[in-house]
DNA sequence: ATGAAAGCGCTAACAC
DNA sequence: GTGTTAGCGCTTTCAT
């Protein structure tokens, strides 16, 4: 009959003694190694870690070795699928590699976002992902001397990593298939950050397929990365005279709340208006009508960035700029199906 | 002019030697005690800290102190709005005290689930929060003898923490709502039983407003908490001879599946069938129609649950079942605007 | 094959 | 007011 578990936590030390042994050899078996150690003994070991129910503290072993086995990731905002499928890939392609990830959301405030990043630092992680909410300069500001950090989704940046989407081939496509569509005022609903700072890859996917095919530039309204912002975006659109017969937006995310604005405005998608966006959020395949949208390969962004903070954190030399093209999920709202 | 930082970590012995001190007075003045500090001394450790960017090392810390002000979150599902808002939550009300969250998914993986608990343990986290994917008996089994753990959204289970919502309550109330407009065959769409327990409950709610009303129980279909489970229920459900004409939905996110399915079934909601949903995820107001739903105040479950746990890390003794309870959020799906 | 012991960076008695 | 020092739980070199 087993004992009673011991009330408080058991440590090596309570190990090494029941089993008449140094704490160098529970440390050899919990390890595997660097030493061997006779069977005959392990089993000893292995009988004691069990009946003293002995788990080995991770926080201690990180003190001595150094790393945690802990990965940072922050992004600028936990309510978007999107990014919570970024999370969930992350922490998929951690666990995978032996990592947790401690993970945060900055909720927009560059303050929020560089408390995390310290706090993370503080807390020993190997490693940092992060998708910022600033931009350009102030970009690299953010980073911390000797903590090892990749940015997701940001375009090349000098002399940091980064891991993202083909931003402006995947706009290029999505705005061409409206083209083919036979669209010919098409408009662009996008965010005002990007519009104003650093990325424009989106931008200037559309505007180049414009371009490309003789087109002119349609309206344009911004709104944040939200439902909301999509929707009143959205709301200010379909109230212009100029009213666009298609349309290109930056996120699925904003397109549910377009969607919300075309049906409150009467407008039919995509009778009225054709529209294809961006992400390929599980959600997209499920609105009415479902979203033509450039699918992220977000699980290919994630595993690229995993390896690479593990790979910067332990030759910190290279630089890398990883990118991936997404490609044109077409559905419902584009008028390809009826 | 500043020195160039040293490549390599700062430690506190740095920073002593630095400022020509013990390291024990480094110790105070970074902790603001316990002992107090000559003022000119603090000044010179400070400028030390400065010069040398030296930042403490809370895993360090921890190893001493025993905490490393730490909450671990686990939940079922990383990729339904609910949890994310869960999470968000959580992660605010943590961090308001000082504490950030190690988070992790399950994915409806019993075995996962535990290994993220036992990954936390392992790091030393002060304290766990649990939306298990497993339940009753099975409950309990996740506990971790000396860990600090609340559950969530979880019924009353004996012997362990729990916060939640008022399920049955909030259920009745939906679908009292239906009733109100006239609705005489309302049917459901729930979880199938292993996904979450506040099915029992909202089963319970459904039930007894329709024997209260003196109607009869409606068509039945099972789909798990996710969109695509909702599409498929909603499919079958609107295939059904005994099509109803009012719609109790389990959660939003199933929702926006049934939306779907309704709208390929060229069904009208609410005209042809009303629907009352659960959650009060962002995106339910969002829909065509937007939802009519109960709305869980996840703030205060997320504050009470964090505020449990941190008082369960300090004196364990005391066992709660908090519950808090949900408003109805009335919208468009119901029929209550057109 | 095993053990002794020196720390990892930090805290907090306990001296002075 | 400041310094000394003994660990927290663990890893690992260097004996034996």
């Amino acid at each position: 009959m087993p004992e009673t578990p011991s009330r408080s936590k058991a440590t090596r030390n309570d190990v090494a003694a029941l089993a008449g042994v140094s704490t160098a050899v529970v440390s050899y078996v919990v390890n595997n190694g660097p030493k061997r150690v006779a069977e005959e003994t392990a089993i000893r070991v292995r009988q004691a870690i069990e009946m003293l129910d002995y788990r080995p503290n991770a926080v201690a072993r990180s003190l001595k070795t150094g790393s945690i086995k802990t990965l940072g990731l922050v992004i600028p905002d936990g309510k978007n699928p999107y990014f919570m499928a970024v999370s969930t890939a992350v922490e998929a392609a951690a666990r995978q590699r032996g990592y947790v990830v401690l993970s945060a959301s900055s909720n927009l405030d560059p303050d929020v976002e560089s408390a995390h990043l310290n706090v993370f630092e503080a807390r020993g992680v190997d490693g940092v992902l992060l998708s910022s909410c600033v931009q350009g300069a102030a970009l690299t500001g953010q980073a911390i001397p000797g903590l090892p950090m990749v940015f997701l989704d940001r375009s090349t940046a000098a002399g940091i990593n980064t891991v993202g989407v083909e931003s402006r081939a995947g706009a290029f496509d999505a705005v061409q298939h409206l083209i083919e569509h036979g669209r010919q005022r098409i408009g662009l609903i996008i965010g005002e950050d990007e519009y104003v700072t650093g990325d424009r890859d989106r931008i200037s996917g559309w505007r180049d397929a414009l371009g490309a095919a003789g087109l002119p530039e349609g309206p344009v309204e911004f709104g944040d990365f939200s439902l909301s912002g999509g929707y009143s975006a959205g709301v200010r659109m379909f109230a212009r005279s100029d009213r666009p017969d298609g349309l290109f937006v930056s996120s699925d995310q904003q397109s549910i709340g377009v969607l919300r604005a075309a049906w409150e405005a009467g407008m039919r998608i995509p009778a009225d208006v054709a529209l294809v966006s961006f992400d390929g959020i599980a959600e997209s395949a499920f609105t009415c009508p479902a979203l033509t949208t450039v699918q992220q390969p977000i699980g290919q962004l994630a595993e690229a960035a995993v390896d690479l903070v593990l790979r910067t954190a332990q030759q910190s030399s290279e630089i890398a700029h990883l990118r991936f093209s997404g490609d044109l999920a077409v559905r419902e709202s584009c008028g390809c199906v009826n």
